[in-house]
RNA sequence: GGGCGAAUAGCUCAGUUGGUUAGAGCGCCUGCCUUACACGCAGGAUGUCGGGGGUUCGAGUCCCUCUUCGCCCACCA
């Protein structure tokens, strides 16, 4: 049959809206994404968890990076042959969705508490099934190979089983308790924070110096500095340092706190710093953690004098504190009030500008209040030395390496975990208290419907877990734990690679290694890469308030899905940030588009020459038929290969945690798609493709192996690329002329290189066709020769090797367009070696078209370089101790070059003295 | 306050244990619509490797110091 196609039958450019769906379609169908826990038990698994987005998030091109750089690993271990495991799901965001949801009836005049819990709790999982999971869709737009049929949601009841056995099974070892102290509370979101969602910001505040009078002798008084004015209702007491000659004699007296006037005690306390402000602090237990400690080490009082909400008023043990002026204030408006009636009365000495950083709630940005509560916390120094020994043991890597020490630094200084919200959306704590008899509070992992102590209704705990509670049992919960013998826990536990961004190093991944650790007894994954963050050109985060974000989905529509994966892949530097211009796309993924379409036009090219009908497996070529072209591609093929795979590899430790040798290897995904890119564009199309032109032109022997090489490493190319370019990739595999190993070029056979010894050799041949093509169009450009007037050229062949560049000559001539003909003898005294790098020795044109004075001038600046060049290299042999410690085969090296320069430098000369007669 | 990282071509970055004449992509300049591709082809220019000092036969690479930028942590009242 007659396979050849005309041309105009492809567009000359990739249409991929066309076809991108058409193929995610096929993919999904045949279930080539679907992970087989059956086929772990011989073969490797290899599984990747996602970041689970919020469930009411829109893909971000964040998202976009995350994801491209999963699914570039997921298809890779897929053709590898690993039982591969995409993991996909979403987080209920607890907070962030109950914010959302909480703004959306505000429009109706409406809060929460006009809800009520129920009916609040059912609003929001409503509106979740309305829009939540637009991501999920969104990433299947950009390619993702996740396994859908398995989609997990924290607060699914198979997750939330997790969650309260997780929960109950701490509280059992211990490391779960209830805690009363100062914790970071946001007033806008009527929660706690842990410390990791309250978040410093540096602020230029004040500094405000108040004179507190001694009760009883007014003309003496105690200065302190406060940032917080509005706090000094609830002070108890002010603290000097006991060492502090200045307040020796005040300890034990009483002060007479302005405004609230009550008496207050001056104590002496190693918290103070004496160098800090007055050297004195007013003291705050219920508004400051550290005043809190203080409070508690001197058995102090602790009103509250400011409420959830933020309003300033006499909550708890403040009787009398709060003037009735202030009284309903919100805190911020309180401290101007207060700073003004401390004016007033002479109490406020001065104000000092001050820098300093405040925390602001994670979520909503708010200016976190430190409030006193009861909290359930969990107890974190265990599960952290668990965490921190996965990292030292190698059970466990961070890429890059420096996040190493910010994890250990971390968990080092690990403090206790407030893990309860006082919100809505999430999972209830599974703790019941009995107002019947207030036995002690029930943890089970069940219901309590009756107190086992006298038969009352028991009430459950008000409070939801931390959103991160779920989060952190992610790899386990989704493969069905805790149900121990789940095949998919079994299958696929512990998984392979996470990949996210540092930002939630401690919110998140630290914690799955302690969850996996005390819970699995096994780490979750043996990699953590940490890719950067998507910027625009001034450096500045994408984000929505900035205005700076470029819609993904935009990006897929304007240049492919295929385009997008390339420009974040490629441009990705280990754990470096990637730079994209909002307001120029074009100059951010033309390049990957552009890489598209040559891709798709060496499909094009393929398949008008080389045809439809199927070619005979490289391996029945014999390979006394390969010409120098074809050993020279197969060899870069090889090497593309080899490249590709130390780029990426390896998958997993060899024997089971991670070497000293292969720790810090791999993971360079922008690496392996320039290799690949490499061998594609500048190897097989710039150069094979060019070559073999004029075979496949003629009918006979050589038109078949012509086309069966070029089939056979376009195939390969097109699998090196599939993880970064999958669309394309497919839609040409499938066009290929190929005996197919597999259904799609998504589940065929990641390319092998051939081993060393099966190498054929030959292949340097070809390369001094590329030389004498290369030095020719040097001369064309430099002289001007237009590219279609043909030149004569004389190649001369190396000694003894006239037969074997008989047939390269034609190549060389028919690439460089000039009429070449083969010299039979090299000038004299030149080696080969001398000559590939000698321009006009290799290829001599026509006397007449150089300029003698021209060229004069470039080889005597040639000359000159060389000689300087060569004078420090002999000074370098020279040197006595250079030719004793450097290694032997560095001087040797260093001899032949100087040889080898000194050789040239002769010719230079020479070549310089014929110009000139 | 503590810790960490970065500084290499106009831009974004490679440069593995010190060892050929320091590389890539993009951008730039010149010439080309050569029947796969102008989203292309060919050729070309560009670096006192942040400053200073040191170790070494040899330093972009190791040490010290300074400058600038960035990140993380912290009980900066």
């Amino acid at each position: 049959m007659n396979g050849h196609i005309a041309l105009d039958e492809l567009p000359p450019t990739f249409q991929p809206a066309a076809m991108e769906r058409t193929w995610y379609d096929r993919w999904t169908a045949d279930g080539v994404f679907t992970a087989n826990p059956a086929r772990t038990a011989d073969h490797p698994s290899f599984v990747v968890m996602i970041p689970p987005p919020n469930v009411t998030a829109v893909l971000h091109m964040g998202h976009g990076l995350n994801n491209s750089v999963q699914d570039v690993l997921v298809r890779w271990r897929r053709m590898a042959g690993d039982e591969a495991l995409w993991m996909p799901g979403t987080d209920h965001a607890g907070i962030a969705t109950q914010n959302v949801v909480e703004k959306l009836i505000a429009r109706d005049g409406h809060t929460r508490f006009d809800l009520g819990r129920a009916a609040f709790v059912a609003r929001t999982a409503r509106f979740v099934e309305e829009t939540g999971g637009t991501i999920l869709q969104q990433l299947k737009s950009i390619g993702a190979s996740a396994d859908f049929s398995r989609t997990a949601y924290t607060l699914s009841p198979e997750l939330s089983r997790a969650v309260r056995e997780a929960f109950v099974r701490l509280h059992e070892d211990g490391l779960v308790y209830r805690g009363h102290r100062v914790i970071h509370w946001c007033t806008r979101c009527g929660t706690s924070l842990s410390d990791e969602e309250a978040e410093f910001h540096d602020t230029s505040g004040k500094l405000y110096h108040l004179r507190y009078p001694l009760a009883d002798d007014p003309s003496r008084g105690i200065t302190v500095a406060t940032t917080r004015p509005e706090t000094m209702l609830g002070d108890v007491a002010v603290a000097v340092h006991p060492e502090d000659a200045r307040f020796r004699d005040l300890v034990g007296k009483e002060l007479l706190l302005p405004l609230a006037n009550v008496r207050i005690p001056i104590v002496a306390d190693p918290y103070t710093d004496p160098e800090f402000g007055s050297g004195a602090v007013k003291i705050t237990p219920a508004h400051d953690a550290n005043d809190f400690e203080v409070g508690k080490r001197h058995a102090l009082a602790m009103p509250v004098i400011i409420d959830a909400e933020g309003y300033v008023r006499e909550v708890t043990d403040a009787a009398g504190r709060v003037p009735e002026a202030l009284r309903g204030l919100d805190r911020f408006a309180a401290r101007k009030q207060i700073v003004t009636l401390l004016q007033e009365s002479g109490v406020l000495q001065k104000i000092d500008a001050h820098e300093h950083s405040v925390r602001h709630c994670y979520r909503c940005d708010t200016v976190v209040e430190p409030r006193l509560s009861d909290q359930w916390f969990v107890r974190m120094q265990p599960l952290a030395d668990k965490a921190l020994s996965a990292l030292r043991t190698g059970e466990l890597r961070i890429l890059p390496e420096r996040w190493e020490a910010v994890y250990v630094n971390w968990l080092e200084g690990i403090r206790d975990w407030n893990i309860s919200r006082q919100l809505w959306w999430g999972h209830r704590i599974p703790v019941w208290y009995c107002d019947g008899c207030g036995t002690d509070p029930i943890v089970s992992r069940d219901d309590v419907l009756v107190c086992p102590a006298c038969g009352a209704v028991p009430r459950q705990d008000d409070d939801v877990l931390d959103t991160w509670f779920s989060s952190w049992l992610w790899p386990m919960s989704t493969l069905g734990w805790p149900n121990e013998d789940a095949p998919d826990l079994k299958a696929f536990y512990p998984s392979d690679v996470l990949v996210t961004a540092p930002e939630i190093l401690f919110f998140w991944v630290a914690r799955m290694v302690m969850a996996g650790e005390w819970f699995m007894h096994k780490s979750p994954f043996h990699t953590v890469y940490l890719h950067g963050t998507v910027r625009d050109m001034q450096h500045r985060k994408m984000s929505k308030s900035l205005g700076n974000g470029i819609d993904p989905l935009d990006v897929v529509r304007d240049y492919g899905a295929d385009a997008l994966r390339w420009t974040v892949i490629a441009g990705l530097g280990l754990g470096v940030d990637v730079m994209l211009d909002p307001d120029d796309l074009d100059k951010s993924f033309s390049p990957g588009r552009n890489f598209c379409t040559k891709l798709w036009n060496i499909g094009r090219f393929l398949l008008a020459r080389v045809g439809a009908s199927p070619v005979a497996p490289l391996a029945d070529i014999d390979p006394a038929r390969l010409t120098a072209a074809d050993r020279w591609i197969l060899d870069r093929l090889d090497e593309a290969v080899a490249d590709c795979d130390a780029a990426l590899g390896p998958a997993r430790p060899a024997a089971g945690a991670w070497s000293e040798s292969e720790r810090l290897r791999g993971m360079r995904l922008a690496e392996y798609a320039e290799s690949a890119r490499r061998f594609v564009w500048n190897e097989l199309a710039d150069w094979y493709l060019e070559s073999v032109k004029p075979r496949l032109a003629v009918e006979g022997d050589d038109h078949e192996v012509a086309r069966t090489v070029l089939a056979h490493a376009f195939d390969a190319a097109l699998r090196l690329l599939h993880p970064v370019i999958p669309f394309i990739t497919e839609e040409l595999w499938q066009r290929v002329p190929l005996p197919r190993p597999s259904a799609y070029c998504a589940t065929a056979p990641w390319p092998v290189a051939r081993a060393v010894s099966d190498q054929l050799g030959g292949g340097d041949d070809f390369e001094i066709v590329r030389l004498a093509v290369t030095s020719l169009r040097q001369v064309r450009s430099e002289y001007n020769v237009p590219p279609g007037q043909p030149v004569d050229a004389t190649l001369v062949a190396p000694h003894g090797r006239l037969q074997d560049f008989q047939s390269l000559v034609p190549i060389a001539g028919r690439i460089a367009r000039a009429n070449m003909t083969l010299a039979s003898e090299a000038p004299a005294g030149a080696a080969a070696q001398a000559l590939l790098r000698a321009g006009f020795e290799l290829i001599v044109p026509l006397a007449g078209m150089v300029d003698l004075d021209k060229e004069r001038r470039r080889l005597a600046a040639e000359a000159t370089q060389l000689h300087t060049q060569l004078v420090a290299l002999d000074e370098r042999l020279a040197n006595e101790k250079f030719t004793a410690k450097a290694p032997p085969a560095l001087v040797a090296a260093e001899r032949a070059k100087a040889e080898e320069w000194r050789e040239r430098h002769a010719q230079l000369l020479e070549r310089f003295a014929r110009l000139g007669s």
